[in-house]
DNA sequence: GTTGAGCGT
């Protein structure tokens, strides 16, 4: 199942992104995306989860929590609409 | 060097 992760303060790094995740569910895949000019953080990222009820429930744990220092905001990506 | 809604190098 895939995740974005927005709202996530500049400075946040792929490996605390990780690090998050981590903690409820082995991530199969995840991203940071970088601005392509200053190759900085754009404040979101991509999560991948194989278990989707442990996406699930990284999804709700970690929604609305601070990842360094700033709430963030965590949501399943496009589901298949076919 | 920065910024704040979002679905990706």
């Amino acid at each position: 199942m895939k995740i974005i992760a927005r709202n996530l303060s500049r400075s946040t790094t792929e490996e605390q992104l990780t690090e998050a995740f981590t903690q409820f569910a082995e991530l199969e895949y995840c991203t940071l995306v970088l601005d392509k000019v200053t190759g900085k953080s754009k404040g979101f990222g991509f999560v991948e989860i194989n278990d989707d009820k442990k996406a699930l429930l990284a999804i709700v744990k970690l929604n609305g929590t601070k990842l360094d220092g700033k709430v963030i905001r965590v949501k399943k990506l496009k589901i298949n609409k076919h």
